[in-house]
DNA sequence: AAGTCAGACAACCGCGGTGTC
DNA sequence: TGACACCGCGGTTGTCTGACT
């Protein structure tokens, strides 16, 4: 005997998500925290697959996410990143705070992948193009940062002497404006928090969960555990901003006391 | 103004690893 | 211990949107 199924496939919405939906799942996830995904169809009142929800979740609904394009330095990274690890996106997403892996692998695909072959990178193996029609061999570390010095110098002079091969705790600087980024104002979104926060104050991420599932929020464990993002009011009013919460500004951000949710 | 096309990105699919019964 | 579901990941597809004719 095995587990029940995560969802009845017959009655599963496919497709884009409504504006509707978004609220409800976002609700529930700030109402309730990230528990198993199975349940929280049912229990949000969504007719989607629970795979579905973690999935809208985690690319396009957590307060955390930066939107917008990946600006020159996360480019750098990604690419960087890219030499080592390969198409692992996941990890590569976890060396940049606020980006998916999705999002990601979308932006190599469209904008990464070009530039390279434009500038005549091979974007599999990160070498000369002229060089991988003869070898296909994995690139050394070698060639791998003769290639990232021809890549600094395409980039404008301070980011090229910005950028550095990734150490572990490299580029996750949190305080890497995400305005540069070009977070663009996402109207549904605006509604969805605007509302959300508006009707529940007292959104508990912490929630049931037991198992330490806020690993996907893509925050350090010393992060997590204080969710200083959250506390810090500089913070809210930053996520507040990039997330294009108009209404929200108007709470005075220093009434929200939060602490006893945490 | 309408039609077409290409780019961008959201969402789905299928697989592998892991956990549960 | 085997069967099955869950979860996360990477690849792929579908849809939307803006540029162009």
């Amino acid at each position: 005997m095995g587990r029940q199924p995560c969802c009845d496939k017959l009655d599963v919405k496919k497709g884009p998500w409504t504006a509707d939906e978004d609220r409800k799942l976002v609700n529930f996830i700030l109402t309730h925290g990230q528990c198993c995904w199975r349940s929280v169809p049912k229990l949000a009142g969504l007719r989607r697959c629970g795979k579905s929800c973690r999935l809208r979740w985690t690319n396009y609904l957590r307060p955390d996410l930066k939107r917008g394009l990946l600006n020159e330095d996360e480019e750098q990274l990604v690419i960087d990143l890219h030499a080592r690890l390969g198409n692992r996106w996941s990890k590569i997403a976890a060396s940049l705070p606020g980006r998916t892996d999705n999002e990601i692998k979308n932006h190599w695909n469209t904008h990464i992948k070009k530039k390279l072959v434009k500038m005549g990178i091979d974007p599999v193996t990160h070498e000369p193009l002229h060089k991988s029609d003869t070898s296909h061999e994995a690139p050394n570390e070698d060639d791998h940062h003769r290639n990232l010095d021809v890549l600094r110098l395409e980039l404008p002079k301070d980011c090229a002497a910005e950028f550095s091969p990734p150490t572990e705790n490299s580029s996750t600087d949190e305080s890497r404006s995400t305005s540069e980024s070009g977070n663009e104002e996402d109207p549904s979104m605006n509604l969805i928090w605007s509302e959300t926060f508006l009707n529940d104050l007292s959104w508990n991420i912490s929630g049931p969960d037991s198992r330490g599932e806020y690993g996907e929020l893509g925050f350090s464990s010393s992060e997590e555990s204080s969710f200083s993002w959250l506390l810090d009011n500089r913070n809210i009013v930053d996520n507040h901003r990039n997330f294009g919460f108009g209404e929200f500004s108007e709470i005075d951000i220093n009434s929200l006391d939060m602490g006893d949710k945490f």
